[in-house]
DNA sequence: GCTGGAACTTACTCCCAGTAAGTTACTCGG
DNA sequence: CCGAGTAACTTACTGGGAGTAAGTTCCAGC
Protein backbone atom coordinates (compact mmCIF):
# COMPACT_ATOMS: atom_id res chain seq x y z
CA UNK A 1 0.00 0.00 0.00
CA UNK A 2 1.47 3.34 -0.76
CA UNK A 3 -0.95 4.61 2.04
CA UNK A 4 1.99 4.30 4.84
CA UNK A 5 3.49 7.69 3.62
CA UNK A 6 4.00 8.67 7.35
CA UNK A 7 5.59 5.82 8.79
CA UNK A 8 5.84 6.23 12.57
CA UNK A 9 6.54 2.76 13.32
CA UNK A 10 10.19 2.40 12.38
CA UNK A 11 11.45 5.57 14.10
CA UNK A 12 14.47 3.85 15.60
CA UNK A 13 13.99 4.76 19.35
CA UNK A 14 17.49 6.22 19.70
CA UNK A 15 16.60 9.22 17.98
CA UNK A 16 14.21 11.23 18.82
CA UNK A 17 12.33 14.53 16.77
CA UNK A 18 14.00 17.66 17.91
CA UNK A 19 16.04 15.93 21.09
CA UNK A 20 17.84 12.95 22.32
CA UNK A 21 14.98 11.16 24.30
CA UNK A 22 12.86 9.59 21.84
CA UNK A 23 9.96 10.26 24.58
CA UNK A 24 7.23 8.28 23.30
CA UNK A 25 3.92 7.72 25.04
CA UNK A 26 4.37 8.94 28.63
CA UNK A 27 1.75 8.10 31.29
CA UNK A 28 -0.60 10.57 31.82
CA UNK A 29 0.83 12.86 34.96
CA UNK A 30 4.01 12.80 33.54
CA UNK A 31 2.95 14.57 30.13
CA UNK A 32 1.32 16.76 31.88
CA UNK A 33 3.92 18.06 34.07
CA UNK A 34 5.66 18.41 30.65
CA UNK A 35 2.97 20.42 28.98
CA UNK A 36 2.78 22.85 31.91
CA UNK A 37 6.52 23.70 31.84
CA UNK A 38 6.28 24.18 28.31
CA UNK A 39 3.08 26.52 28.78
CA UNK A 40 5.03 28.30 31.58
CA UNK A 41 8.08 29.32 30.07
CA UNK A 42 6.05 30.25 26.70
CA UNK A 43 3.11 31.93 28.60
CA UNK A 44 6.21 33.98 30.53
CA UNK A 45 8.03 34.72 27.60
CA UNK A 46 5.31 35.83 24.95
CA UNK A 47 2.37 36.69 26.62
CA UNK A 48 -0.75 34.83 26.88
CA UNK A 49 -2.28 36.43 23.81
CA UNK A 50 0.59 36.06 21.46
CA UNK A 51 1.35 32.46 22.54
CA UNK A 52 -0.62 29.55 20.30
CA UNK A 53 -1.53 25.97 21.28
CA UNK A 54 0.42 25.23 18.21
CA UNK A 55 3.64 26.72 19.83
CA UNK A 56 3.06 25.39 22.97
CA UNK A 57 1.72 21.59 21.49
CA UNK A 58 5.29 22.15 18.88
CA UNK A 59 7.58 22.71 21.99
CA UNK A 60 6.13 19.85 23.76
CA UNK A 61 6.84 17.28 20.83
CA UNK A 62 2.84 16.32 20.81
CA UNK A 63 -0.21 17.12 19.19
CA UNK A 64 -2.72 19.42 19.89
CA UNK A 65 -5.95 17.90 21.17
CA UNK A 66 -3.75 15.77 23.40
CA UNK A 67 -3.40 19.05 25.19
CA UNK A 68 -6.95 20.24 25.16
CA UNK A 69 -7.75 16.46 26.43
CA UNK A 70 -5.47 17.05 29.23
CA UNK A 71 -6.37 20.91 30.39
CA UNK A 72 -9.51 21.33 28.36
CA UNK A 73 -8.73 25.00 27.03
CA UNK A 74 -6.38 27.46 26.75
CA UNK A 75 -7.64 29.47 29.82
CA UNK A 76 -7.84 25.94 31.22
CA UNK A 77 -3.48 25.90 30.43
CA UNK A 78 -3.16 29.46 32.07
CA UNK A 79 -4.79 28.72 34.78
CA UNK A 80 -3.29 25.55 35.50
CA UNK A 81 -0.31 27.81 35.44
CA UNK A 82 -1.50 30.42 37.42
CA UNK A 83 -2.51 27.96 40.13
CA UNK A 84 1.41 26.93 40.60
CA UNK A 85 2.61 30.27 40.96
CA UNK A 86 0.00 31.82 43.04
CA UNK A 87 0.59 28.83 45.57
CA UNK A 88 4.47 29.55 45.70
CA UNK A 89 4.19 33.42 46.15
CA UNK A 90 1.60 33.36 48.73
CA UNK A 91 3.64 30.77 50.68
CA UNK A 92 6.53 32.92 50.52
CA UNK A 93 4.35 35.79 51.94
CA UNK A 94 3.25 34.13 54.34
CA UNK A 95 5.60 33.12 55.71
CA UNK A 96 7.43 36.06 55.99
CA UNK A 97 4.90 37.83 57.78
CA UNK A 98 4.39 34.90 59.98
CA UNK A 99 8.25 35.10 61.05
CA UNK A 100 7.98 38.74 61.32
CA UNK A 101 8.53 40.20 65.14
CA UNK A 102 5.85 42.47 65.33
CA UNK A 103 3.07 43.96 63.19
CA UNK A 104 5.45 47.05 61.43
CA UNK A 105 7.82 44.00 61.03
CA UNK A 106 5.42 41.92 59.20
CA UNK A 107 4.08 44.88 57.04
CA UNK A 108 7.44 45.69 55.95
CA UNK A 109 8.92 41.72 55.37
CA UNK A 110 5.92 41.17 53.34
CA UNK A 111 6.26 43.65 51.26
CA UNK A 112 9.97 42.61 50.82
CA UNK A 113 8.70 39.26 50.44
CA UNK A 114 6.54 39.98 47.62
CA UNK A 115 8.86 42.19 45.71
CA UNK A 116 11.89 39.38 46.50
CA UNK A 117 9.74 36.51 44.72
CA UNK A 118 8.71 38.44 41.65
CA UNK A 119 12.99 39.54 41.21
CA UNK A 120 13.39 35.90 41.32
CA UNK A 121 10.72 34.66 39.29
CA UNK A 122 11.03 37.15 36.89
CA UNK A 123 9.17 34.90 33.86
CA UNK A 124 6.65 33.65 36.49
CA UNK A 125 5.44 37.62 37.07
CA UNK A 126 4.72 37.96 33.45
CA UNK A 127 2.17 34.78 33.56
CA UNK A 128 0.71 36.04 36.78
CA UNK A 129 0.88 39.88 36.74
CA UNK A 130 1.29 41.45 33.25
CA UNK A 131 -1.28 39.05 31.65
CA UNK A 132 -3.11 37.19 34.37
CA UNK A 133 -3.72 39.30 37.31
CA UNK A 134 -5.63 41.88 35.23
CA UNK A 135 -8.86 41.56 36.03
CA UNK A 136 -10.05 41.37 32.09
CA UNK A 137 -8.03 38.23 30.10
CA UNK A 138 -10.29 34.96 30.10
CA UNK A 139 -8.36 33.52 33.31
CA UNK A 140 -9.89 36.59 35.22
CA UNK A 141 -11.93 34.81 37.96
CA UNK A 142 -8.99 32.43 38.75
CA UNK A 143 -6.87 35.63 39.16
CA UNK A 144 -9.45 37.18 40.88
CA UNK A 145 -9.30 33.66 43.42
CA UNK A 146 -5.44 34.58 43.66
CA UNK A 147 -6.02 38.37 44.70
CA UNK A 148 -8.59 37.76 47.30
CA UNK A 149 -6.10 35.00 48.67
CA UNK A 150 -3.91 37.83 49.33
CA UNK A 151 -6.68 40.58 50.20
CA UNK A 152 -7.71 38.05 52.81
CA UNK A 153 -4.21 38.00 54.20
CA UNK A 154 -3.77 41.67 54.34
CA UNK A 155 -7.10 41.96 55.95
CA UNK A 156 -6.40 39.57 58.74
CA UNK A 157 -2.97 41.96 59.24
CA UNK A 158 -4.68 44.58 59.70
CA UNK A 159 -7.33 43.35 61.51
CA UNK A 160 -5.02 41.81 64.06
CA UNK A 161 -3.51 45.22 64.55
CA UNK A 162 -7.02 46.20 66.01
CA UNK A 163 -8.08 46.59 69.23
CA UNK A 164 -9.34 42.73 69.89
CA UNK A 165 -12.76 44.23 71.38
CA UNK A 166 -13.42 47.07 69.62
CA UNK A 167 -16.29 46.86 66.53
CA UNK A 168 -14.91 46.46 62.88
CA UNK A 169 -15.95 48.78 60.32
CA UNK A 170 -15.73 45.90 57.86
CA UNK A 171 -15.79 48.44 54.52
CA UNK A 172 -13.33 49.91 55.99
CA UNK A 173 -11.02 47.23 56.24
CA UNK A 174 -11.70 45.93 52.97
CA UNK A 175 -10.94 49.59 51.56
CA UNK A 176 -7.56 49.14 53.29
CA UNK A 177 -6.31 46.03 52.09
CA UNK A 178 -7.80 46.71 48.37
CA UNK A 179 -5.26 49.31 48.49
CA UNK A 180 -2.48 47.75 50.01
CA UNK A 181 -3.11 45.11 47.26
CA UNK A 182 -3.44 47.39 44.11
CA UNK A 183 -0.80 49.51 45.34
CA UNK A 184 1.66 46.47 45.32
CA UNK A 185 0.82 45.10 42.25
CA UNK A 186 1.16 48.07 40.62
CA UNK A 187 4.70 48.83 42.19
CA UNK A 188 5.28 45.39 41.21
CA UNK A 189 4.74 46.15 37.36
CA UNK A 190 6.38 49.61 37.85
CA UNK A 191 9.62 48.02 39.09
CA UNK A 192 9.91 45.21 36.18
CA UNK A 193 9.57 47.96 33.43
CA UNK A 194 11.58 50.35 35.14
CA UNK A 195 15.23 50.25 33.39
CA UNK A 196 16.59 51.07 37.38
CA UNK A 197 14.30 49.89 39.82
CA UNK A 198 14.81 50.44 43.54
CA UNK A 199 16.00 47.31 45.36
CA UNK A 200 12.48 45.37 47.16
CA UNK A 201 13.64 46.92 50.95
CA UNK A 202 13.45 50.38 49.23
CA UNK A 203 10.42 50.19 47.98
CA UNK A 204 9.14 47.90 50.56
CA UNK A 205 10.42 50.55 53.14
CA UNK A 206 8.76 53.44 51.41
CA UNK A 207 5.53 51.45 51.28
CA UNK A 208 5.33 50.68 55.04
CA UNK A 209 6.31 54.15 55.92
CA UNK A 210 3.51 55.67 53.59
CA UNK A 211 1.03 53.04 55.21
CA UNK A 212 1.70 52.71 58.94
CA UNK A 213 0.66 55.91 60.41
CA UNK A 214 -2.41 55.51 58.43
CA UNK A 215 -3.08 51.97 59.56
CA UNK A 216 -3.02 53.65 63.55
CA UNK A 217 -5.54 56.20 62.46
CA UNK A 218 -7.59 53.43 61.54
CA UNK A 219 -8.24 52.12 64.82
CA UNK A 220 -8.41 55.69 66.79
CA UNK A 221 -11.40 56.66 64.29
CA UNK B 1 -28.18 41.37 -17.40
CA UNK B 2 -29.02 39.32 -14.88
CA UNK B 3 -25.88 40.31 -12.41
CA UNK B 4 -27.79 43.28 -10.93
CA UNK B 5 -29.27 41.06 -8.36
CA UNK B 6 -28.14 43.23 -5.33
CA UNK B 7 -29.86 46.28 -7.14
CA UNK B 8 -28.60 48.71 -3.76
CA UNK B 9 -29.88 51.67 -6.20
CA UNK B 10 -33.80 51.91 -6.13
CA UNK B 11 -34.15 51.77 -1.85
CA UNK B 12 -36.20 54.38 -1.12
CA UNK B 13 -35.07 57.49 0.57
CA UNK B 14 -38.04 57.16 2.89
CA UNK B 15 -36.95 53.75 4.67
CA UNK B 16 -33.83 52.88 6.33
CA UNK B 17 -32.25 48.99 6.71
CA UNK B 18 -32.76 48.65 10.22
CA UNK B 19 -33.79 51.89 11.43
CA UNK B 20 -36.14 54.73 10.71
CA UNK B 21 -33.17 56.83 9.10
CA UNK B 22 -31.70 56.46 5.67
CA UNK B 23 -28.49 57.01 6.61
CA UNK B 24 -26.98 56.41 3.67
CA UNK B 25 -23.30 58.13 3.19
CA UNK B 26 -22.22 60.71 5.73
CA UNK B 27 -18.85 62.45 5.53
CA UNK B 28 -16.15 61.14 7.36
CA UNK B 29 -16.26 63.06 10.75
CA UNK B 30 -19.80 62.48 11.08
CA UNK B 31 -18.72 58.44 10.64
CA UNK B 32 -16.10 58.15 12.81
CA UNK B 33 -17.84 59.98 15.81
CA UNK B 34 -20.63 57.16 14.93
CA UNK B 35 -18.64 54.87 14.55
CA UNK B 36 -16.72 55.39 17.91
CA UNK B 37 -19.86 55.72 19.85
CA UNK B 38 -21.07 51.76 18.72
CA UNK B 39 -17.28 51.03 19.55
CA UNK B 40 -17.94 52.14 23.31
CA UNK B 41 -20.96 51.41 24.12
CA UNK B 42 -20.01 47.17 22.47
CA UNK B 43 -16.51 47.54 24.35
CA UNK B 44 -18.24 48.58 27.53
CA UNK B 45 -20.76 46.02 27.65
CA UNK B 46 -18.81 43.35 26.19
CA UNK B 47 -15.30 43.83 26.51
CA UNK B 48 -12.87 44.00 24.31
CA UNK B 49 -11.74 40.05 23.46
CA UNK B 50 -15.23 39.05 23.06
CA UNK B 51 -16.35 42.14 20.87
CA UNK B 52 -15.99 41.32 17.42
CA UNK B 53 -14.87 44.29 14.50
CA UNK B 54 -18.26 42.54 12.44
CA UNK B 55 -20.32 43.44 15.70
CA UNK B 56 -19.51 46.77 15.59
CA UNK B 57 -19.65 46.85 11.88
CA UNK B 58 -23.12 45.73 12.26
CA UNK B 59 -24.74 48.16 14.63
CA UNK B 60 -23.61 51.13 12.68
CA UNK B 61 -25.30 49.73 9.67
CA UNK B 62 -21.99 49.85 7.61
CA UNK B 63 -19.28 47.17 6.49
CA UNK B 64 -15.95 45.91 8.44
CA UNK B 65 -13.53 47.53 6.07
CA UNK B 66 -15.08 51.13 6.44
CA UNK B 67 -13.76 50.87 9.79
CA UNK B 68 -10.47 49.39 8.97
CA UNK B 69 -10.11 52.43 6.85
CA UNK B 70 -11.09 55.05 9.68
CA UNK B 71 -9.35 53.22 12.72
CA UNK B 72 -6.69 50.78 10.69
CA UNK B 73 -7.34 48.11 13.53
CA UNK B 74 -9.49 46.64 16.10
CA UNK B 75 -6.51 48.35 18.77
CA UNK B 76 -6.87 51.96 17.22
CA UNK B 77 -10.34 51.61 17.62
CA UNK B 78 -10.24 50.61 21.20
CA UNK B 79 -7.67 53.35 21.57
CA UNK B 80 -9.58 55.97 20.17
CA UNK B 81 -12.46 55.25 22.45
CA UNK B 82 -9.44 55.22 25.49
CA UNK B 83 -8.53 58.56 24.36
CA UNK B 84 -12.16 60.09 25.17
CA UNK B 85 -12.69 58.78 28.18
CA UNK B 86 -8.95 59.95 29.60
CA UNK B 87 -9.85 62.91 28.78
CA UNK B 88 -12.95 63.46 30.39
CA UNK B 89 -11.45 61.61 33.81
CA UNK B 90 -8.42 63.38 33.51
CA UNK B 91 -10.17 66.56 33.83
CA UNK B 92 -12.46 65.67 36.35
CA UNK B 93 -9.77 64.85 38.82
CA UNK B 94 -7.52 68.14 37.81
CA UNK B 95 -10.39 70.47 38.25
CA UNK B 96 -11.27 68.33 42.02
CA UNK B 97 -7.88 68.46 42.86
CA UNK B 98 -7.48 72.69 41.70
CA UNK B 99 -10.51 73.73 43.59
CA UNK B 100 -9.68 72.17 46.60
CA UNK B 101 -9.00 74.86 49.57
CA UNK B 102 -5.59 72.71 50.66
CA UNK B 103 -3.56 69.83 50.16
CA UNK B 104 -5.60 67.44 52.78
CA UNK B 105 -8.75 68.47 50.98
CA UNK B 106 -7.03 68.00 47.55
CA UNK B 107 -6.28 65.03 47.96
CA UNK B 108 -9.92 64.04 49.19
CA UNK B 109 -11.81 65.53 46.82
CA UNK B 110 -9.65 64.20 44.08
CA UNK B 111 -10.48 60.71 45.05
CA UNK B 112 -14.11 61.57 45.50
CA UNK B 113 -13.85 63.27 42.13
CA UNK B 114 -12.36 59.84 40.73
CA UNK B 115 -14.99 57.35 41.84
CA UNK B 116 -17.53 59.26 41.40
CA UNK B 117 -16.77 59.69 37.65
CA UNK B 118 -16.50 55.84 37.43
CA UNK B 119 -20.00 55.67 38.72
CA UNK B 120 -21.03 57.77 36.96
CA UNK B 121 -19.97 56.51 33.68
CA UNK B 122 -20.24 52.85 34.47
CA UNK B 123 -19.77 51.99 30.70
CA UNK B 124 -16.62 54.34 30.05
CA UNK B 125 -15.08 52.46 33.63
CA UNK B 126 -15.79 48.71 31.87
CA UNK B 127 -13.86 50.28 28.82
CA UNK B 128 -11.28 51.62 30.86
CA UNK B 129 -10.24 49.50 33.58
CA UNK B 130 -11.84 46.36 33.38
CA UNK B 131 -10.21 45.57 29.86
CA UNK B 132 -7.99 48.74 29.12
CA UNK B 133 -6.32 49.40 32.06
CA UNK B 134 -4.40 46.38 32.92
CA UNK B 135 -1.12 46.26 31.27
CA UNK B 136 -1.69 43.53 28.80
CA UNK B 137 -4.15 44.23 26.06
CA UNK B 138 -3.26 45.23 23.43
CA UNK B 139 -3.65 48.85 24.15
CA UNK B 140 -1.31 48.46 26.99
CA UNK B 141 0.76 51.37 25.41
CA UNK B 142 -2.20 53.85 25.55
CA UNK B 143 -3.58 52.86 29.12
CA UNK B 144 -0.33 53.68 30.18
CA UNK B 145 0.11 56.68 28.72
CA UNK B 146 -3.50 57.21 30.32
CA UNK B 147 -1.61 56.18 33.65
CA UNK B 148 1.32 57.81 33.19
CA UNK B 149 -0.88 60.70 33.58
CA UNK B 150 -2.54 60.17 36.32
CA UNK B 151 0.94 59.20 38.25
CA UNK B 152 2.12 62.91 37.21
CA UNK B 153 -0.79 64.57 38.79
CA UNK B 154 -0.20 62.54 41.98
CA UNK B 155 3.50 63.02 41.73
CA UNK B 156 2.79 66.62 41.30
CA UNK B 157 0.72 66.86 43.97
CA UNK B 158 3.40 65.03 46.32
CA UNK B 159 6.00 67.25 45.69
CA UNK B 160 3.87 69.85 46.30
CA UNK B 161 3.36 68.77 49.41
CA UNK B 162 7.27 68.64 50.19
CA UNK B 163 9.56 71.56 51.55
CA UNK B 164 10.29 73.72 48.14
CA UNK B 165 14.07 73.89 48.60
CA UNK B 166 14.60 70.63 49.89
CA UNK B 167 16.38 67.87 47.24
CA UNK B 168 13.40 65.45 46.72
CA UNK B 169 14.16 61.81 46.41
CA UNK B 170 12.55 60.93 42.88
CA UNK B 171 12.06 57.28 43.41
CA UNK B 172 9.94 57.75 46.79
CA UNK B 173 8.09 60.18 44.92
CA UNK B 174 7.45 57.22 42.48
CA UNK B 175 6.87 54.46 45.02
CA UNK B 176 4.00 56.99 46.46
CA UNK B 177 2.39 57.72 43.10
CA UNK B 178 2.61 54.45 42.05
CA UNK B 179 0.81 53.37 44.85
CA UNK B 180 -2.15 55.34 44.99
CA UNK B 181 -2.96 55.08 41.32
CA UNK B 182 -2.79 51.11 42.32
CA UNK B 183 -4.71 51.66 44.84
CA UNK B 184 -6.91 54.16 43.31
CA UNK B 185 -7.22 51.38 40.22
CA UNK B 186 -7.79 48.14 42.50
CA UNK B 187 -10.47 50.12 44.48
CA UNK B 188 -12.17 51.18 41.38
CA UNK B 189 -12.30 47.20 40.06
CA UNK B 190 -13.46 46.66 43.51
CA UNK B 191 -16.38 49.17 43.75
CA UNK B 192 -17.73 47.64 40.68
CA UNK B 193 -17.93 43.98 41.79
CA UNK B 194 -19.38 44.91 44.99
CA UNK B 195 -23.10 44.38 45.57
CA UNK B 196 -23.14 46.99 48.03
CA UNK B 197 -20.26 49.48 47.36
CA UNK B 198 -19.04 52.03 50.01
CA UNK B 199 -20.03 55.40 48.63
CA UNK B 200 -17.52 57.68 46.42
CA UNK B 201 -16.99 59.76 49.81
CA UNK B 202 -16.46 56.85 52.37
CA UNK B 203 -13.89 55.07 50.21
CA UNK B 204 -12.00 58.50 49.14
CA UNK B 205 -12.42 59.47 52.90
CA UNK B 206 -10.87 56.00 54.13
CA UNK B 207 -8.44 55.72 51.50
CA UNK B 208 -7.11 59.70 52.33
CA UNK B 209 -6.85 58.72 56.51
CA UNK B 210 -4.86 56.32 55.59
CA UNK B 211 -1.77 57.90 53.23
CA UNK B 212 -2.30 61.35 55.06
CA UNK B 213 0.04 61.15 57.61
CA UNK B 214 2.80 58.74 55.22
CA UNK B 215 2.86 61.38 52.76
CA UNK B 216 3.89 63.93 55.75
CA UNK B 217 6.41 61.14 56.89
CA UNK B 218 7.82 61.39 53.48
CA UNK B 219 8.61 65.13 53.88
CA UNK B 220 10.21 64.52 57.55
CA UNK B 221 12.60 61.61 56.37
C1' DG C 1 -2.00 -14.01 21.15
C1' DC C 2 -5.87 -11.18 21.84
C1' DT C 3 -8.58 -7.54 23.60
C1' DG C 4 -9.62 -3.27 26.03
C1' DG C 5 -8.39 1.07 27.11
C1' DA C 6 -5.08 4.90 27.54
C1' DA C 7 -2.03 7.77 24.84
C1' DC C 8 -1.80 10.07 20.87
C1' DT C 9 -2.64 11.76 15.74
C1' DT C 10 -4.59 13.53 11.28
C1' DA C 11 -7.62 16.31 9.34
C1' DC C 12 -10.89 18.85 9.72
C1' DT C 13 -14.66 23.26 11.26
C1' DC C 14 -15.63 27.74 12.64
C1' DC C 15 -14.65 32.29 13.88
C1' DC C 16 -12.50 36.51 13.51
C1' DA C 17 -8.87 40.10 12.30
C1' DG C 18 -7.37 42.10 8.40
C1' DT C 19 -7.21 43.01 3.00
C1' DA C 20 -7.67 43.42 -2.27
C1' DA C 21 -10.23 45.07 -5.59
C1' DG C 22 -14.08 46.88 -7.08
C1' DT C 23 -18.64 49.81 -7.01
C1' DT C 24 -21.72 53.68 -5.90
C1' DA C 25 -22.87 58.33 -5.16
C1' DC C 26 -21.72 63.08 -4.48
C1' DT C 27 -19.33 67.37 -6.39
C1' DC C 28 -17.37 70.55 -9.20
C1' DG C 29 -15.49 72.45 -13.60
C1' DG C 30 -17.17 73.03 -18.05
C1' DC D 1 -26.87 69.25 -18.09
C1' DC D 2 -22.66 66.19 -18.28
C1' DG D 3 -18.53 63.95 -17.61
C1' DA D 4 -14.58 63.06 -14.55
C1' DG D 5 -12.52 62.84 -10.17
C1' DT D 6 -12.78 61.41 -5.67
C1' DA D 7 -14.71 60.19 -1.12
C1' DA D 8 -17.64 56.79 0.82
C1' DC D 9 -18.63 52.33 0.87
C1' DT D 10 -19.12 47.07 -0.44
C1' DT D 11 -18.39 42.07 -1.66
C1' DA D 12 -15.59 38.46 -1.29
C1' DC D 13 -11.71 36.83 0.04
C1' DT D 14 -6.94 35.13 3.01
C1' DG D 15 -4.72 33.52 7.03
C1' DG D 16 -4.26 31.96 11.46
C1' DG D 17 -5.64 30.15 15.67
C1' DA D 18 -9.11 27.82 19.03
C1' DG D 19 -11.42 23.84 19.41
C1' DT D 20 -13.23 18.93 17.72
C1' DA D 21 -14.50 14.26 15.43
C1' DA D 22 -12.92 10.23 14.28
C1' DG D 23 -9.67 7.44 14.13
C1' DT D 24 -4.76 4.90 15.11
C1' DT D 25 -0.94 3.03 17.89
C1' DC D 26 0.84 1.00 21.76
C1' DC D 27 0.90 -1.27 26.22
C1' DA D 28 -1.37 -4.28 30.23
C1' DG D 29 -3.49 -8.02 31.68
C1' DC D 30 -5.84 -12.21 30.72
Amino acid sequence: MTSTTHGPAQQGPTEGPTQGSPKRRRDRAAREREILEAAEQIFGKRGYQATSMDDIAAQVGVSKPLIYQYYGSKDGLFLACLARLRGQLLDTVSDAVIAASDAEDALYTGFVAWFQFLDDHPQAWSVLVDEGMLSAGPAAEATDEVRAAFIELIATMVRMNLPAGRPVDDDEVQIVAQSISGATERLAIWRTRSTTPPTPEKVARTLKDLLWQGLHTLKST
